[in-house]
DNA sequence: GTCTATAGTTTGATAGAC
DNA sequence: GTCTATCAAACTATAGAC
């Protein structure tokens, strides 16, 4: 067991991690401002700076501490022979554990410019294509390299929707509702295996 | 006819616009300054001032010029009554004219945090909410809407794939080659009728 | 571990000459 | 229509006290 005298796992550099993302999902990496993140935690900029080298930093810390599924659903696919059930199964993993962690998925998405100078923007992007390659197995045409990629976008599609105004039109109904988060993310997953449903590889 | 003294429809905007849509999409809206614009374009940063108010002005003259073809197909959508064959027609008309402005489309999903409190930004994404709208008709379930969303998506994700890296293993051969934009797009549209396929607006 | 204070740079934007 | 010159503001990052 832990020492009992131990702070409770430096409390300060996870709530930066977690405000952080929060701001850089909603406003964008290069909009959010150091000095944003810390007056919402309460503290200064140069208080940040204690936890994280740069400010790039932090987003490594959060790629760290928020891809672990998508690192456990690599790590389960890969090795494996492929077939459709390994398919389906980490398309079912992925949808599981990205959509608890809606906010670093739109973060990835919607920052790309920013990312693509990060060191630790690319170890994710690395990580997603990994996620293709796993999911279309071995001699895949180019059809089936982006079915994969557009089936692992259907969960970041769905979250669009739910932000996109619901009522669009004074005449247009708001289309049965507004879907809950869960509901959203299983309507993803759904259209996810749909569309790679029709990858095979052994008929190239 | 127009007056033959009249310069040749004020390049210098055009150029600028070109200019900045190229960096833009690139490098990302935020990380592009105005004096990159303006070094490529061999003028310096007054002179954008004299064609655009603002840096956000430039987005609006963006998507104004390269939106034609995204406003065809609406217009061309608008008023008919739904059918598959209609689905269908949005679907490759989209893909035909978007296609061709392949940068407007990455520079639109990959600076959502910037385009969101651009007016321009959100003319184009209230574009993209219309189409939507079109594809799945009338009373549409949360999936109609997402199957819609994905299917449009689906010519960002192939060029997404285009730029990926495509030896990404040792091993594993490159993947029937690097295929061509036109080849990208064609399976672009491919996946895309697929996924709106499933839409059936009546079966509510 | 957190603070104050500030260095040092870059940016978007403006004024006015030509 | 393009230039030079300049502005105020905002940012990342650092130094050093407590």
């Amino acid at each position: 067991m832990t020492t009992p005298t131990q702070s409770p796992r430096s409390d300060t550099r996870a709530r930066i991690i977690d405000v952080a993302l929060e701001l850089f999902a909603e406003h964008g990496y290069e909009k959010t401002s150091l000095r944003e993140i810390a007056d919402r935690l309460g503290v200064t900029k140069a208080a940040l700076y204690y936890h994280f080298k740069t400010k790039d930093d932090i987003v490594r810390g959060i790629v760290e501490k928020m891809a672990a599924p998508l690192d456990d659903a690599i790590a389960f696919g890969e090795g494996k022979e492929w077939s459709p059930e390994l398919r389906d199964e980490l398309l079912r993993r992925f949808a599981a554990g990205m959509g608890e962690r809606a906010p670093l998925l739109r973060f990835f998405h919607e920052n790309q410019p920013a990312l693509r100078e990060s060191a630790a923007g690319l170890a994710f992007k690395d990580r997603m294509i990994k996620m293709i390659t796993l999911l279309h197995g071995p001699e895949p045409t180019f059809r089936d390299r982006l079915r994969a990629t557009v089936a692992l976008t259907s969960v970041h599609s769905a979250m669009f929707l739910l932000k996109a105004d619901p009522c669009m039109e004074p005449g247009a109904r708001p289309a049965a509702g507004s879907p809950t988060l869960d509901e959203a993310m299983e309507a993803a997953l759904e259209v996810a295996l749909e569309v790679a449903a029709r990858i095979e590889p052994s008929a190239h």
